[in-house]
RNA sequence: GUGAGCGUAGCUCAGUUGGUUAGAGUCCCGGAUUGUGAUUCCGGUUGUCGUGGGUUCGAGUCCCAUCGCUCACCCCA
């Protein structure tokens, strides 16, 4: 035997068994976003290079180290995207979607990461990605919230729970940023490698660490929502009496802050216990300026993005049973030469009236065949023969319910199993 | 990129302080029924013990390297 060739590490087949739950599942979403008007968009996986250079930002994680980035024979710059938002927004700037619109949009599909592979997190992941686009005020914000809550009651989950949070606009990030590197600075003694790092590249992020002993630290310094405009507390404020209105529970994190650069004001996302380090279900927020930032007149824009992989770990967990696919209902066993033949056109005259048929195949014993129509799932056999054959009869035998094999003429065989299966009336 | 744990049949796993020809269940195939499944009985194939070195009279077992998987750090959906 040659060395077999394996799937790449981090990316993943999904079998016929997981591929099932996930079409299941994704249905259900896509059902509660269609109940709130938003509309599928489909886009390239590949997209240039530059596009998240400007998007996400020069000096995160993602552009840094983590893109699967090629020449292409021309030799331009591409990249596998690593996110959806900036596709979108690249697209309905292309395409005049934007300007002086609203638009509620929805994508499904792969994601691509340089990543160590983990629980919850792979190389090639997939997310449905929502944005709304030319909606400034916090009502959208908080229809994005409760849609997603939906979805999750839809689903049956409850161990998930909200936090919520407000960068403020950009001006007056910059300007905390700049009181909490001072503030870092002067107790910088305590450091790990990870913070100190962090010092220079995403300050804000060291808010989020998980090493116990800066805790303290962490705990005293000085908090983002004291340093953010007016403007931006009182959207943050609206958007809590919204949430409140609707009865939503949720959790302020002070500390929640998102790893791309083009978030403002409102962020949240959807943490649960089930999914080890990597808890985060679901997360986004507002983005007002990027539309401008990649070419686009200014546009408000708020959406988020939801791991798929994550939701199915956590569907898996709440939902003891998934049911299959809906199994055949004939199968169609064939001996001799001549059934066969006669097999195949029968089977085909079946599926004509609108039933699913399995017809054998690579011949074997008649007690073989009957084995592997019954784990096929189908309900009933039909057995053709050269007994059959000459008379024009088939035989049908129930694989379900102890009952007398019965005989009939071929050309009633569908009528007769349309009525058996319950898809016309006795 | 860093760290830890784990790699034995298609799948789930056993394999003693290093000891003969590496095992069980499941799956698959054949038979008990010249044309009748899911139960039962009988028989059969499961394999470069992840890979490559080393120690030893002898390695699935010990050591080193390497690859892969898993989890965590980091990062994020």
């Amino acid at each position: 035997m040659t060395k077999p060739i394996q799937a790449i590490r981090g990316m993943n087949d999904l079998l016929p068994d997981a591929a099932q739950r996930w079409r299941r599942i994704e249905q259900q979403v896509i059902g509660v976003l269609g109940a709130y008007g938003y509309r599928e968009i489909r886009l390239p996986i590949v997209e240039q290079t530059e596009l998240y250079r400007r998007s996400i930002g020069e000096v995160t994680d993602i552009v840094e180290k983590e893109m699967y980035s090629f020449a292409d024979r021309n030799g331009d710059n591409l990249t596998l995207r690593p996110e959806g938002t900036a596709g979108c927004v690249r697209a309905g700037i292309e395409n005049g979607l934007l300007y002086n619109q609203i638009q509620r949009l929805w994508y499904c599909g792969p994601m691509f990461r340089h990543e160590r592979p983990q629980k919850g997190r792979y190389r090639q992941f997939h997310q449905v990605g929502v944005e709304a686009f030319g909606m400034s005020g916090p009502e959208i914000d908080a229809e994005l919230v409760l849609m997603t809550a939906r979805l999750w009651r839809a689903l049956g989950l409850t161990d998930i729970a909200l936090e919520i949070n407000t960068l403020g606009t950009p001006h007056s990030r910059a300007g905390y940023r700049t009181r909490l590197v001072d503030y870092f600075e002067s107790h910088q003694a305590a450091f790990d490698d990870d913070s100190r790092r962090r010092l220079t590249t995403n300050p804000l992020r060291i808010l989020d660490s998980k090493n116990p002993a800066l805790s303290g630290l962490i705990a005293a310094a000085p908090s983002l929502l004291d340093h953010i405009d007016d403007e931006s507390r009182a959207h943050f404020e609206r958007l809590k009496t919204l949430l409140d209105g609707a009865g939503l529970r949720y959790r302020v994190n002070p500390r929640l802050v998102r790893g791309l650069d083009y978030y403002t004001r409102t962020v949240f996302e959807w943490v649960s216990s089930q999914l080890g380090a990597q808890a985060t279900v679901c997360a986004g927020g507002r983005y007002d300026g990027l539309v401008e930032q990649l070419g686009g007149k200014p546009t408000p824009a708020a959406g988020f993005a939801i791991g798929l992989e994550r939701l199915v770990e956590i569907c898996g967990l709440s939902q003891a049973t998934s049911p299959t696919d809906a199994p055949v209902q004939v199968y169609v066993t064939m001996l001799g030469e001549r059934a066969e033949r006669e097999g195949l056109a029968l089977a085909e005259a079946l599926r004509d009236r609108g039933l699913a048929v399995l017809c054998n195949s690579d011949g074997g014993a008649l007690k073989n065949q009957l084995k592997r129509a019954d784990r096929s799932g189908a309900t009933f056999a039909v057995l053709l023969g050269e007994d059959e054959c000459q008379n024009g009869l088939a035989s049908v035998k129930n694989l379900r319910a102890d009952e007398a094999q019965q005989q009939l003429s071929q050309a009633a065989l569908g009528a007769y199993l349309r009525r058996r299966l319950g898809l016309d009336p006795a």
